[in-house]
DNA sequence: TGGACAAGAGAATGATCATTCTCATAGACT
DNA sequence: AGTCTATGAGAATGATCATTCTCTTGTCCA
């Protein structure tokens, strides 16, 4: 019983998504090393390649863990915010306030990880576009539900206007450019209504 | 005369920057060994590293290099759609649109650049910066004439709104996110006329 | 208890790279 | 022509890294 000697399949791999999520995010893909997965994970390189072949599956196993982990946080979040009374579609900007802000904060895992072109193929390429696809579906359908008059651009309009936000604090370390997205948005919706 | 065996000192210098702006733009940083800029330029290894002493000098010189070479075509493409008789600040998104277009294009180089965490430093992210600083005052400036009216946050959410238009005509490999920018931009500047 | 298999530790292998060094030549100036 | 300096060519050096291999050891079941 006690400290099995050998961890469980299954905390061994969620030890490493956690540790890939943390080094890939904060370093690149290119800037982490697996023995460094291996220590930050406490899995042995042997058990690490039994589990993904070569690195490139591995960032691809990460990449579809952090689209789920983050939708779901994200999600959640504009629904707080909700609740606090929001709107539904600026809530994304609170929600969205809030990663920013969060310490270790470097940008959007995925517009991050396409730039790293000799790291990633087509296959990873798939995955990141779904994630905006889906990320851009959400807003669609908060849209839908609560602004049924929008044009039919809105949807697109607002996940391009997230992106920017996102990259733009990344690039200039502030919470400033959502100001600016937010009373954009904030303008469009009101036109709608009017 | 005739062919020099030795290339003059600037011609040599113009050729390794265009040889490292079609590599480092299309590859990557890290995706680019030093060897490739000497074989694409022309320059043996000896005097590329008499003109720039590191790779991360020759990605500063190259950023800087870009910086101005991008500026100069986007503002004159500006111009030119203006001539045509395009809204100013309009504009700007059918400048994007053609760049967006033309074969090769993979986002924006300091984006790109920005997440190669492991490949830069403080001082390229200082330039990166300031290209989008100097980008964002460009839009500013064209929005201050044009759009005298405007509310303040404008330029920074036409600077968000082009970034973000850029990052997912790239992911989506797709020119239709321009339209929805383009869109949700012409509404903005509708609703300040009113 | 004995044997077999799964997994750990960590070294070995083979690439790949930035950077430097050696040897040999081309001019430039005397 | 002789010498000095700047290059060119391209190999050598030293790291770094993904991936694999070897030698053990822990565990489980009969």
């Amino acid at each position: 019983m006690s400290p099995a000697a050998t961890m469980p399949a299954d905390e061994a791999r969620r030890s490493v998504l956690r540790a890939a999520d943390e080094l890939f995010y904060a370093e690149g893909i290119s800037g982490v090393v697996m023995s460094e997965i291996r220590d930050a994970s406490g899995v042995s390189m042997r058990r690490l390649y039994a589990m993904y072949p070569s690195k490139s599956e591995l960032v691809a196993a990460w990449l579809t863990d952090r689209h789920d982990t983050w939708m779901a946080w994200f999600t959640s979040s504009v629904d707080h915010h909700v609740a606090d009374g929001a709107d539904p579609v600026l809530a994304t900007f609170d929600a969205i306030a809030e990663w920013v802000a969060a310490p270790g904060y470097r940008g959007c895992a995925f517009i991050n990880s396409l730039a790293e072109t000799s790291e990633i193929d087509d296959f990873h390429r798939t995955i990141i576009a779904a994630h905006k696809r889906d990320l851009g579906a959400h807003l669609a359908r908060l849209t839908a539900r609560h602004h049924p008059n929008a044009p039919s651009w809105l949807p697109a309009a607002l996940g391009l206007i997230v992106d920017g936000a996102i990259v733009q604090c990344t690039i200039f370390a502030s919470t400033e450019p959502l100001d600016a997205a937010r009373s954009a948005v904030h303008e469009l919706l009101e036109t709608i209504a009017t």
